[in-house]
DNA sequence: CTTAGTGCAAAACCTTTGCAACTCT
DNA sequence: AGAGTTGCAAAGGTTTTGCACTAAG
């Protein structure tokens, strides 16, 4: 998982500047690895050590973190972006299970597409280079209480 | 796949009504199965035949729709749903590949997912009754340009 | 006739953009 | 000093909602 020093290094490489803003939207990834943070989240997350940042400035760290494949992008259907920080160069570690009765979205760890990815590379011609898989249903929780 | 009977009847279990709009919504969808439309292109298509449909109806619709199970909403992540008509009664059957680089979606058949979910079923105590997978990569077309 | 549905316009959201002021390097 | 960045406010795009009117059952 990257560190402030990676993230220096990162931004070095591509001219970017490091500002005060851009390490604390990081950090409030570091210490939210578990969580899927959307932009409002960090915006108030943020705005505990850093009164004044605008939510601008937050969608366009979000941005360039995505680009920088240091934040993974990804919709849960709630009509926003949530992001998730990116815990190993591999992207293709785990999938979400999707509570369709409390919304809360649960990680299940395991890569098993690789197979499926080299038949359909085969089958139809189509060089993938990434996954998205979500699965929908109904948590524990929630089948406890029906 | 649904026909309009099966709509009428449907409709009538529920107390909806059998409005011509819908109608010609659902008729969109079947003349375009093998699309994925958003609001606005269903909007368009129906206006050739029925001038005044407002925009508002078309969501309402596409809402319906979709609680009952006759349309499938999806995000492809161009920033607006995306509807897909269920084309039988069970929904795992096949996964999308859309292309970085040109933005097309094509479809891949085969449900090759039953036994993993089966396995998360049982590891996660997670009811799964749906799931939505996309492969990211490039397709034929684009490779052939670089 | 009763209840649900429609079209329109306005509102509500999330996200992006223009710009003057500012700040990393 | 200079290029990139910020915060604010305004604009953009999609989707939802309020309401008077209309139409299906």
């Amino acid at each position: 998982m990257i560190n402030i020093d990676d993230l220096r290094q990162k931004f070095h490489d591509r001219q970017y500047k490091l500002t005060p803003q851009r390490q604390i939207i990081l950090q409030a990834f570091l210490d939210n690895h578990d969580k899927h943070l959307c932009a409002e989240d960090v915006h108030n997350i943020v705005r505990q050590k850093y009164t004044d940042i605008g939510l601008a400035t937050v969608y366009r760290t979000l941005e360039i973190f995505s680009d920088l494949d240091i934040l993974h992008k990804m919709d849960f259907g709630d009509g926003r972006s949530r992001y998730e920080i990116n815990e190993s160069s591999n992207p293709h570690q785990h999938h979400h299970l999707i509570c369709l009765s409390c919304g809360k979205v649960k990680e299940f760890e395991g890569d098993l597409l690789e197979t499926l990815e080299s038949v359909i590379s085969r089958k139809s011609n189509f060089k993938i280079v990434d996954h998205q898989v979500k699965f929908y249903g109904y948590c524990r929780e929630c089948q406890d209480k029906c």
